[in-house]
DNA sequence: AAATAAAATTAGATGAATCTAAAAATTTTA
DNA sequence: TAAAATTTTTAGATTCATCTAATTTTATTT
């Protein structure tokens, strides 16, 4: 694995994820927006990392990540998904507040201390929003997920993952009582707003707006 | 606190310990040494610590570290050590492997992240090497301390830090059975070249050079 | 105290990583 | 398909951290 700095391993990631795990290609003005950066430093930046061959990069035609940059981007998602169980098991954080440090323990480099803390976590394969942790070889199971907005009238399903780790988003999960793990039946669908009645364990009934629908993950 | 670059934070650490904390000046030269950089890149930079007033420097005539810089550099290796406990005490490494990781820890931004490892970690005072741990606010307790080429044939002690964290000193101290906590008592010192003779545990019988002596530090 | 040696600083470059403004390529639309 | 709009790239600066080579200051020696 070659060695890489901080910034060209936050690029990675980023086309990493904005390709759908390298199924399709990314804009500049895509990573520009992910990356709060602007499209200048883009460029200049793909094209480093093209000359290094972890991007496939043709001016004026988006990016496409190759097979090695795939490799490092995992093992950067890995680190960041590892540590941040630890965060949440370990320290008592709550998940709402581990990524902004975990995106700075991603970059620790130490393959060592990686399997060592793999070890100690007994082999997570979800972090705390329920994403698959990479294995050493860049491997990892995905649960079948279908957003709350997505799933019909009076079925069941568990909740497995969020769509997206935003504080804001996490923090109203947990006031209004969905967690990973828990059990939900719909109730009812509103045509109008796509917002949704629901039932979390059988006791507490909840009404949810679209948006909260489409970022909850659940499977049956 | 001021919000630094891991350079910056690295020498405030050199100048914080090659000073005896804040004790003495420390000249250019001994900085870029410690580093392993040139005397032009600490010139550069002290002007710049100088500039955020962590250090006090006048040209020509070396620095002395501030009160701020202090407080800094405390944080910073409070950071340190508190990781070397975790590597050591919950991931299992070995006391000669942990300083290079703890050198990129050490850099993690987040209180909150330091203030949980710490109550993890149940509060500890000393890191692996039996250096103290300053607290959030930077106050430390040291053990009295001894080299153990500085104590009288006869005499008894425990060890309880090591001077230095070269992997190849503390490699060899495993080797040879020393340990912290470890009970000495002299048996003979060579004039000659400095070495000594000890009895490790009342048990184990032991010839070490006047380098090992001079870096193996003891309490009565 | 003048000459020499050593230490420290400045001057000028370099390489990341970023930016703004201008130019070029591509896409959309009329 | 030509004009307009959008996207992307280049050109040229800037900041940080580093370097080498030259200069300046301080310390040491004769």
């Amino acid at each position: 694995m070659i060695k890489l700095s901080f910034a060209e391993e936050n690029y990675l990631k980023a086309v990493y994820h904005l390709s759908d795990a390298g199924e399709h290609d990314v804009s500049t003005n895509a990573i520009a927006e992910e990356m709060s950066t602007k499209a200048a430093s883009v460029s200049d930046m793909l094209r480093r990392l093209s000359s290094k061959e972890l991007v496939i990069y043709k001016k004026y035609q988006g990016v496409k990540i190759s097979e090695s940059g795939k490799k490092s981007a995992l093992q950067v998602i890995r680190k960041h998904r590892l540590w941040e169980v630890f965060l949440v098991e370990k320290l008592k954080f709550n998940w709402d507040q581990v990524h902004e440090i975990a995106e700075q323990l991603e970059h620790i480099k130490s393959p060592l201390l990686i399997q060592r803390l793999d070890e100690f976590l007994g082999h997570p394969k979800f972090d705390p929003h329920g994403d698959p942790i990479p294995d050493e070889n860049g491997l990892f199971k995905e649960k079948p997920q279908t957003p709350l907005s997505e799933v019909d009238i009076n079925e069941t399903g568990i909740v497995v993952a969020v769509k997206d780790a935003n504080p804001l988003f996490l923090q109203h999960l947990d006031k209004i009582g969905i967690y990973l793990g828990a059990k939900t039946k719909i109730i009812d669908k509103v045509q109008f707003d796509g917002s949704m009645e629901i039932l979390v364990d059988s006791k507490n009934k909840l009404f949810i707006s679209k948006e909260i629908a489409q970022n909850v993950l659940v499977t049956n």
